[in-house]
DNA sequence: CGGCTAGTTGACTGCCCTCAAAGACTGTGG
DNA sequence: CCACAGTCTTTGAGGGCAGTCAACTAGCCG
């Protein structure tokens, strides 16, 4: 799936740089072949697949946000990532989707079948090579996870979400410093491997320490863009 | 890196799934790509590549193991994986190596230069797409682990090292029950994301509980599958 | 033997989880 | 408009799993 969103720095408009090439040579690409594709409208809390379902289509997330995850029989939640407008989703699927996607808000996606996605790879080997980028860009900020996860603290989990959510904003355009959370604490919990309570405690600690503002809980400001930088990436006391 | 190793079902040879491919399918094709490249031969403890590096060759191991991981300034570690004779290493990095790639025990490998592969992807898309299976196979992978290290307790981590690489020796219809472990216990520490000593004492515990029995601490003896694998998914009281 | 590296074991600490309760927000119906 | 339920979030109190620090053991090699 390539719905890098979150713990990449350069995925996807604006930044070119040696290791993390711009996700927008892939989506451009294969967005050839999605102009011609249908489109689908999801409600929020809907599914797009689910694990065990056959892969079918790969999808561009037009309009919303889409949760990626992994279940485990007890109930135990991995999020695997969010996907954001002009992000792909499934693009590493094989054969049978290993992840569930669900809407968080509504969302509208378009879709290709992935025959025939396999034809064109196969017909233009150049493709082939783009898509192996766009692979290899999810590789990356899976990667990029597994480390913030396995060994950073829960102040600097939150703190990597938030700079990279706002590095996400800052390559859209958008404001990058205030902006709204399209997902819940839950969501962002089962993402960082922590639970809501630690989740909400670290926030409050974030914003008692001057570095955000909170209102409504999910509208984020960034008061110390560049603290919060040294949080995330362990350079803090 | 296609460096599979831990954590995956069915990657290098034998087993045939649906949403887990067989590895040898891309090693195969590689492989005629292999065969004429030329071979190098890594001293245990050196070296293939180091984090910013130019990616300037893919490799595939002959001989010996490699471990690929992360390093933060602070010396924190993420072991990303463990590379075996068969595998691929360096195959889903993009420009600049992202991860550090060094032998833990004498290695040798075989490479293709990348602009090499690239150009055999362009003039031939259904290499294009196994190539596209094969980092898709790592992304698995590396979601797995992500899964592992982030939800899962001590001992259900190492249980499933230990399963893993079980299942791996299977599949090269080697004894899947006993085994010697090619890396330090520092190794696996920071694959699983914990320190030495709770691996440690994890290993001990298993070994209490009759499920292992260990041998001068690195030849491992299953003795006990069944409770293992419950162990290592979480069935497990 | 001594020095070195790797692994084991023990005692203690601490970060985050668990359990619990209260507060905030949303939508629905009276 | 308020009441109310339901969901999400916050906050508090306490406990446990894994980390930290330290000592000891086991190989290995000069």
């Amino acid at each position: 799936m390539l719905a890098t969103a979150f713990a990449m720095n350069a995925t996807t408009t604006g930044i070119t740089s040696h290791h993390e090439p711009v996700r927008a040579e892939c989506t451009e690409i294969l967005g050839q072949q999605m102009v011609i594709g249908p489109a689908r409208t999801i409600e929020a809390k809907e599914h797009i697949f689910r694990e065990g379902d056959a892969v079918t289509h790969v999808y561009k997330v037009e309009i919303g946000h889409v949760c990626i995850y992994k279940t485990l029989s007890d109930g135990r939640r991995q999020v695997i990532d969010f996907a954001y407008p002009g992000d792909m989703i499934a693009l590493g699927a094989l054969g049978e989707h290993t992840c569930n996607a669900q809407a968080t808000t509504r969302t509208r996606v378009r879709f290709v079948p992935v025959p025939a996605l396999r034809q064109a790879v196969r017909s233009d080997g150049s493709l082939g090579l783009r898509l192996c980028e766009a692979i290899s860009r999810e590789l990356l900020a899976s990667r990029e996870l597994l480390f913030t996860v396995s060994q950073r603290t829960a102040t600097e989990r939150v703190a990597s979400f938030l700079v990279a959510l706002a590095r996400r904003n800052e390559r859209k355009d958008e404001d990058c410093d205030e902006f709204v959370l399209p997902m819940t604490r839950s969501d962002i919990a089962d993402f960082l491997g922590l639970t809501i309570e630690t989740v909400s405690r670290t926030f409050t600690k974030l914003r008692l320490d001057g570095l955000i503002e909170l209102a409504q809980s999910v509208l984020v400001t960034i008061l110390d863009r560049e603290r919060l930088e040294e949080l995330a990436d362990g350079r803090s006391d």
